[in-house]
DNA sequence: TTGTAAGCGTTATCAA
DNA sequence: TTGATAACGCTTACAA
């Protein structure tokens, strides 16, 4: 590997020259700075990023922390962080955990080992968690998806998760549904809680009680979907309409459904966050709240590169998205006799 | 930032003691030892990875190179590849190119620089820019989904292209089909021509002669798919089985067959690389090869993480793991009088 | 078993 | 405008 000490020699200058040349920084005569340039590119000299990390004490990386890479969402998320990094010389380090918390906390020692120049996470933990996990790298810290409560001062990109899940939940009420049950996240987890929230809201507008088992908490896989509507389907009062928090525990629901003989939207209707038919190829095509994955990204990694505004080394920044709702075909009007 | 210094002066001992016992090298005498990993602890030590790096000219990352993060396929590999990293301590640096020549380009040169110890890739190149662009790193190179000719050596992880494309191919003959036309990736990708390679043998082997207007080129996107299949359903004689070399393409190409008032597999069978339907909740369960992904990129990583065997510094391993064959719901026996 | 010291390739300071 | 030189935090001969 070619370095700086390679090009002085041969052009008789001095390292800090031709540093300056390569950095664009600091006066340099033109015509040294043409030679330079010239044995820079004829060399093919390639910074080494190290060297350049430990002097600075930065690096040009993000690290990113997802609890499930093969989750579309997660991907897409990624995918935007990712252009934007790269359109300014940065790259992105992908952790996964498969959401648990020792990798989660695994993945922030490994990113702050590396200096990353920040760290974007869609977080399992808690608040309490968040302080003692992320309280830590004194790089910027954002999360997504799943944000910590306002008592902890952190940036976040997110959407309005009480509005939009109110927002789903009124859409089924207004055609007619009152026993809609939901499958939530791990308790916890605040943005979960925020989207319990909007959906009780809604009901409570319309003057339905929300019954305690009329909402269960899941782990965001498929699987618990399923367990989860078979115990549904299994009461003496089951719902009309059921709300799932992502899109693997949909697939999930509305497995336990068709396998139970139903049809949706005629017997059940569903709606859910972040399951909308990407593909345009799905049998359902899901109600769902649609964040707006890429450009979460690319806020995210932005709130990373952007220098601070004047003063605001502490100052936190919650960046609220607009969300979509997809009506798909998902929701129906009830059975007569069953709302 | 506590580094090494501040932990040997608050125990009196050599910074290079604590660098033994820290990397686990060396003898150092037990009760030091204890001492030391005590301090470490309290004092919540975290190696500076740049400077570890930059002395030892090596790095604990491995880069990925993917054309689309968005295509689950690419996500499920570097999920792969996260895994096995994460277990040997090592982290992920993911490029996306949007299949872009320059992307990839600029993302080669940004992992030389970073001085990871291994960059796996799905190139979009042939075997020309991949000598000119791949050559230059002096860490290991594996490829994996496109990968170059024999002519190259290289590390590998794939399929059997021409044997999975002839299962497919075969598939459909075997049900009655003729004229199998196909929706290929772009010439010069290596992996593609075997593919098309395999579907001319089967077509062969049963005595069919595959016209050259039966095979058009996409881009790997759902448009081209689309697009691709619109013109072959103009022609005096159209496909009775359509074979597209990946998921999104044979969206496009579903679509475009429901758009003509078509039915899958009634009027026209389908299918594609990678396609299959892993929700389980697709209208059309597309005939899939299926790619062993989160294997293909575990052991993608491994070839770069295992120390290589005594001498082989510039063995190259073609590794081809297993493909799985998923028939799915979307071949059928052509109508009568068609095929 | 431990300590001293050189040096990895850069950037940054200071003097020329 | 340039050059010499001292770091950055770590690993690793080599010496003690």
């Amino acid at each position: 590997m070619v370095k700086l000490k390679d090009i002085a020699a041969r052009l008789g200058v001095s390292v800090s020259t031709v540093s300056r040349v390569v950095n664009n920084k600091d006066r340099v005569d033109p015509e040294t700075r043409k030679r330079v340039l010239h044995a820079l590119r004829e060399m093919n000299y390639q910074p080494d990023e190290n060297a350049r990390r430990l002097k600075t004490n930065t690096s040009n990386v993000l690290g990113v922390i997802v609890p499930d890479l093969s989750n579309p969402f997660y991907a897409s998320v990624i995918k935007g962080i990712e252009r934007e990094a790269a359109g300014h010389g940065y790259s992105v380090i992908v952790c996964n955990t498969d959401e648990t918390r020792e990798r989660e906390r695994d993945a922030v020692a490994l990113l702050i080992r590396q200096k990353v120049a920040g760290i974007i996470t869609a977080t399992t933990f808690g608040d309490e968690e968040v302080r003692r996990c992320y309280g830590l790298p004194d790089c910027p810290v954002v999360f997504f998806d799943n944000i910590p409560s306002e008592q902890i001062e952190t940036h976040c990109v997110t959407i309005d998760n009480v509005r939009s899940a109110r927002e789903l939940a009124g859409y089924m009420i207004e055609r007619g549904h009152r026993r809609i049950y939901m499958i939530s996240g791990p308790r916890g987890e605040y943005s979960a809680d925020e989207r319990v929230h909007g959906w009780r809201e809604a009901l409570k507008a319309a003057g339905i009680t929300a019954r305690d088992g009329w909402i269960v908490r899941g782990d965001f896989r498929e699987e618990s979907g399923r367990r989860i509507m078979e115990d549904f389907l299994t009461r003496t009062q089951p719902p009309t309409a059921v709300l799932a928090a992502n899109n693997f525990m949909a697939y999930g629901a509305i497995k336990a459904i068709f396998a139970a003989g139903l049809s949706i939207p005629e017997d059940i209707s569903v709606g859910a966050f972040d399951a909308a038919d990407t593909t345009g190829l799905m049998r359902i095509d899901i109600a769902s709240i649609v964040q707006p994955s890429e450009d979460i990204g690319a806020v995210a990694a932005e709130l990373c590169l952007k220098p601070l505004p004047p003063g605001g080394a502490r100052i936190s920044r919650r960046m609220v998205l607009d969300h979509r709702f997809i009506k798909g075909h998902s929701v129906a009007q009830p059975r007569a006799g069953k709302g």
